[in-house]
DNA sequence: TCAATAGTGTCTCTGAGACATTATCTG
DNA sequence: CAGATAATGTCTCAGAGACACTATTGA
């Protein structure tokens, strides 16, 4: 690399920070409420607070960003075959007591089902708070995704599938109010989502009361 | 700096990526057409393609993100007083051809009077492209700063101040629809902002026609 | 039959969009 | 006065929100 700069200097000749990323992975639990998967950190070199999944970028290698934060889906709480997408930059220079790490953080929303098996802690995200606090700013991070999620939800019917790929218009009403933080009137949520479902043509039987048509997602 | 992970390494031992600020700096020019503040590069060592401002983020010292990009701004183009916003990380290994370097994008929107006297070069943004293509990947940087400058405009009324502290509902209207870049209704269009404004009780004198009264951002 | 859940008709309110009209200035 | 620009009354349409009613099932 033998590019100069304007000072006649390589790129390599500054101080460089290290490049983190943590993904904000939001599910939902048993109960069908919102929560964030954390890893607990028991090893002798890295103890403390839960932590979201993260990892160094390898700069070797020509890893993206992406692909660092697939790695420590995979790496750290078992979880593949997701699509995170980049939230911001945390770059307080105190937020990570090593040295000066630039975290860049991703988010994504995965059913509970992927979640299922792996090596994952679902920490339950009560009207956007945790039950006890994560390590670094990761707490913030939750925050920032959580308000992703919930424009996401506000424009489209359950961009994430977190209802599965069938579900009558009750169970879908219940993925969004999870997400958005609220009661939703069911008349009003109906007409809302109508224009982006189609139906199935089944029911969802065996239940007390009128069966409900079941739907897809357009 | 002591800390190792769990592979009993630190952070130094692995490699880092350099990281850069590129600020998008939008504005209108003289003629009330949007445009971008970049910088022709001639010296010695950088010579190509006109580029937005930008530089490499000062690890020793503890500089944020937010510090390199007014720096960037400073010391590029001139323009001072500003506040960035961050837009997202541009990533491609192959972005920068002198190494792997991250460019943290920034955007603002500025008034024509703080561009004026400064050292920038207004690129015009017509209809989202520009007239002749920039370094790195900054017209992809132009391409997001402009939708999210949309985005803004779309829902208040001039969240930036381009058109000054006193204006005619027409003066604003006329901000708006280039930075929308789509003609707007008059009638339409001063409903919508009315509840963000404030008349200020003057009126702007000495035209040909009924003076229009001026108004104050809320 | 009743209890429970599904689904819809309809009303109000709000805001965008558009057309046409009225108001007030300069020359 | 004519011409130009400012400002607004009013109509339509669409969507959110809410209430109440009807429909269909199991027990």
């Amino acid at each position: 690399m033998g590019w100069t700069d304007e000072h006649g200097r390589r790129l390599t000749d500054y101080d460089r920070p290290s490049v983190a990323v943590d993904v904000a992975l939001l599910t939902l639990d048993a109960g069908g409420r919102l929560a964030v998967v954390v890893h607990e950190r028991t090893g002798a070199h890295a103890r403390g607070l839960p932590a979201l999944p993260g990892t160094f970028l390898h700069v070797d290698g020509a890893e993206t960003l992406r692909d660092a934060a697939l790695r420590a889906l995979r790496d750290k709480v078992g979880v593949t075959g997701r699509e995170p997408e980049q939230l911001r930059v945390f770059d307080d220079p105190a937020r990570d007591p090593r040295g000066r790490v630039l975290s860049v953080a991703h988010v994504d929303l995965v059913g509970h089902d992927r979640i299922e098996g792996t090596t994952g802690v679902l920490a339950p995200v009560e009207d956007g708070t945790l039950p006890y606090p994560l390590a670094y700013d990761h707490d913030l991070v939750v925050a920032h995704a959580l308000r992703w999620a919930r424009d996401r939800y506000a424009a489209a019917p359950d961009p994430a599938g977190l209802a599965g790929g069938e579900f009558t218009l009750l169970e879908l009403q219940g993925v969004h109010e999870a997400v958005e933080g609220r009661r939703l009137q069911k008349d009003t949520f109906r007409r809302r989502v109508a224009d982006g479902l189609v139906e199935t043509g089944h029911v969802r039987a065996g239940t007390v009361g009128k069966p409900a048509r079941t739907f897809r997602r357009r």
